[in-house]
DNA sequence: GAAGTATTTCGATACTTATAGAAATAGTCT
DNA sequence: AGACTATTTCTATAAGTATCGAAATACTTC
């Protein structure tokens, strides 16, 4: 199993099947080995088209292919297909999927004991360093150069905490975010 | 969740991401929720290019956009990666997944009592009925129109039973498969 | 080796679409 | 209301590619 895929395999893989005919030939070969000849009587296309779309199946991994007396026998490479579904899935995951990676042990601890397993602040430390790790805990649900209405941050933070209007304040009190004189618009500052 | 998955929907849905750039965006979109003019400069296009892959992201439910003072957000939809890639999983499962699905209550009960859960077959009935049953378990591991050597008939054989000598006899005998007089090649019989 | 078969390669065409720039639109701020 | 901003729509262009038919290739059979 590869390492990790490069971008632009993945792109490749997804152009490929972004094609009705190719995708029903994977269909069709889902089921059974076909020959080239079979393919093409099922899609109503001549055999040169039938061969370019084996050929760029096969460079993408998803198709073998092999000799049977005169024919060609095609068939699918189920691998292959649940391979690429299962990055899809790892993709997919919840929120905050970068940040929790570059944790530090000590803000990976804060965070199992001050918060619950889906994210939500359970009670707020008293020293200073842990509340500021939930509060860099909180910051990646704002986008930088944004401005945010009041009610439209706490929508946000509710996600975290029912007590918004303190979350709030607190973020302004430790410099993470700025709010604007008048209007009330709330923005994550930029860090350094 | 959608009961059923048109196949234009499925090609939509991977064309859409079978562009670099719009991959790249799927890619951004994951971390966090970004504006138009963010993706704008974080790929180097312009903001109608940028308007264009967002319309055809959203077209196939993978981004959604909600509106922030002046900026429009645009966030991703997992729901629907993960979906696909369930529905692609269900896909690549083994083999014949399609005659798994017409069987009649009797066939299914036979080869339920006849093989193991992996499609083997455990023992061979003596009632010529339930017999044919299990051939034609087997018989969609060969192609129409295709002249199999004897050895590779026994090799597709020796996947449901280890006497493939016997298999191989009976597919003749019940008329599923026939024999070529000289060369020793198998070809699957048409059916009606 | 000669004849027969399936498949691939090549050349040409038609269709799709990614992209940029300009103009139009929609929404927000004062 | 009027000024300002981000986004979308429109138009045109360039690049990519699905498709076919013909010729070339590869392999099997006798």
């Amino acid at each position: 199993m590869e390492r990790d895929k490069k971008t632009s395999d993945l792109v490749e893989f997804f152009k490929v099947l972004g094609e009705p005919n190719r995708l029903r030939i994977v269909g069709l070969l889902a089921q059974r080995a076909y020959t080239a000849e079979q393919l093409g009587a099922a899609l109503g296309v001549g055999a040169s088209t039938v061969s370019h779309h084996l050929t760029r199946l096969a460079r993408a991994g998803l198709v073998s292919a092999r000799s049977e007396s005169y024919y060609n026998l095609y068939s699918l490479q189920t691998n292959a297909l649940s391979d690429m579904a299962k990055t899809l899935l790892a993709q997919a995951q919840p929120v905050r999927p970068e940040s929790e990676q570059e944790l530090s042990d000590y803000d990976r601890k804060v965070l199992a004991t001050f918060t619950t397993t889906d994210g939500r602040i359970k009670t707020f430390p008293m020293q200073e360093r842990k509340f500021r790790v939930l509060l860099r805990h909180i910051l990646p649900s704002f986008s930088h150069g944004v401005r945010y209405t009041e009610k439209r941050v706490n929508e946000i933070l509710s996600k975290y905490n029912d007590d918004t209007a303190r979350l709030r304040r607190w973020l302004v009190d430790f410099g993470y975010m700025a709010r604007e004189g008048g209007g009330g618009k709330y923005w994550r500052v930029d860090e350094k």
